[in-house]
DNA sequence: ACCAACTAACTATGCACATAGATAGTGGCG
DNA sequence: CGCCACTATCTATGTGCATAGTTAGTTGGT
């Protein structure tokens, strides 16, 4: 139920075409919310329905045509109602972890296999977070640029400090996932010490 | 696609009904994987369906019957491959993250509510976390106990150190997440410091 | 002039999961 | 004896999301 607010959040700075939320979501809200655009269009046609948004039909080139999406009063009240309701949470469910309760059951080399997998996992997630975090510092996010041209000067200091306190939070979440899949291999180490893995030959 | 290989981790240890896994899913697998008994049926029937259950039916009082869900070996199989597969990471998808990133939105008060319930989730299940640590270190599981009773003495330090590892994970993550939400709370009162949350009085 | 890469949008199928409710037998307590 | 809490299982409906494929126009380069 999370997409729809995503999507406000995005048009609540400029009006936009399905395919521009597509593009932007890879870019900035896709950092904390992934949607594929068979999840967006179908979402914007609802949302139209529902009053949130206008659809407005933009030609394009010589016969081509978009539909341009503009937030309406309606749809900033649904968005701001969303941001002052407290979130639900949802019940853990968790493979990884899941996984890692049960890692006797793997190969050692396997185990091994999987700890860093979340290794480079995290570390991916981490870099873009680290990126995101440079570009908000530098005023190199185009998307939080428009926004903050929109924004009272009194009120962009805290525009641009929610989404910094965001992705630092982001961050230290991902050290600590790469730090604990450490301790992962470490230990797999340690309890195979007298029996080294599977396709490994044995020391003499 | 997890649920299943959760039913098979469980069920490796002895046989169980719906019910018995269901119940089993609060005490111990829930830990990291939430399961309704609603998903647990069709998906047993489904299971044995493919070969990797038995079932057996078991009379219970006088006229009540139950269905004792045995793993056979294609099953055990079926969960050693996963576990020497390694996961496939999904896509990010953070309620709570995103909500935090537009938290200019909110106001002050709710801003502030928002964060006190992130501190109050993760303190919830640190809290459960922590407990399963001390049940495995005191041998205080039922469930695990069986499985270690099952379990050739050799290999009984992997299964509980593979455990023990996966909750301390997990307790740390809680961790990170009530410190994060508290400097969530210390930024909105420095944000807000000239404006004091809405339903607020302002000071004479 | 043509092709590749991109813009734009839509459709279809199926699983996973939440939520809610229905049905029926059991065991114990007062 | 009647009631309640528990055991045991199943059904139904709707949403969210993944995955994959389709159609059509545009733009820029060789």
């Amino acid at each position: 139920m999370s997409l729809r607010y995503a999507l406000l959040a995005l048009l609540s700075v400029e009006p936009m075409t399905g395919y521009d939320l597509y593009k932007e979501f890879e870019a900035s809200v896709g950092h904390v919310w992934h949607a594929p655009d068979s999840q967006i269009y179908p979402e914007l046609r609802r949302m139209e329905k529902e009053g949130l948004l206008d659809g407005e039909e933009v030609t394009w080139g010589q016969r081509g045509k978009k539909r341009r999406y503009h937030i309406t009063e309606a749809g900033v009240k649904a968005f701001r109602d969303w941001m002052n309701t407290t979130l639900e949470y949802t019940r853990v469910r968790d493979p990884a972890h899941l996984k890692a309760a049960y890692l006797e059951w793997a190969e050692p080399e396997a185990a091994r296999e999987q700890m860093r997998a979340h290794i480079e996992h995290h570390t991916g997630l981490r870099q873009q977070w680290e990126q995101r975090i440079r570009e908000i510092d530098q005023d190199r996010s185009e998307m939080l640029n428009r926004r903050l041209a929109g924004t009272p000067e009194a009120d962009r200091d805290r525009v641009k400090a929610f989404k910094r306190f965001t992705y630092e939070g982001l961050v230290t979440r991902a050290d600590q996932e790469i730090t604990w899949a450490q301790h992962g291999l470490a230990l797999i180490d340690e309890l195979y010490a007298n029996r080294p893995g599977a396709r490994q030959a044995a020391k003499k």
